[in-house]
DNA sequence: ACCATGACGTTTC
DNA sequence: CGAAACGCCATGG
């Protein structure tokens, strides 16, 4: 690992920052963080969060679409989606459902 | 060094 | 409006 770790740390950051019953997407963390061209970087950067001794809150993060495209990377099973509707998010078929409402802008609110 | 893949996003048909 | 293709960046083989 090299100071690319600084990229995915600050990945990790800002997903920890998520609040509790809030989402948000690969798109906005990238362009945040100034690399928006990048989003499928932060993506990987949750694969990797798998090998990280701290857990992440990748489950608070989906696509653009608010859906819920990395579930399979949970468990293969529901995780996920048990994880965001106990948070009170309503999650049907993998799709985020009033993603407007649970929307969290980490450039909007931590700006 | 080149090709293939991916938890994405935007543009085009 | 919906689906497909392309583009971007990084990692792995």
């Amino acid at each position: 690992m090299k100071e690319s770790e600084n990229f995915f740390e600050k990945v990790y950051e800002v997903v920890r920052l998520i609040p509790y019953g809030k989402v948000t997407t690969y798109g906005c963390i990238a362009k945040y963080l100034g690399a928006a061209k990048s989003a499928r970087m932060v993506g990987w950067a949750m694969n990797n969060s798998h090998n990280l001794l701290k857990e992440v809150p990748a489950h608070r993060v989906v696509n653009r679409k608010g859906m819920l495209t990395g579930k399979h990377h949970f468990g293969g099973t529901n995780l996920m989606q048990q994880l965001l509707e106990n948070e009170g998010i309503i999650v049907i078929e993998n799709q985020i459902q009033e993603l407007e409402k649970v929307f969290w802008d980490p450039i909007k609110e931590l700006s």
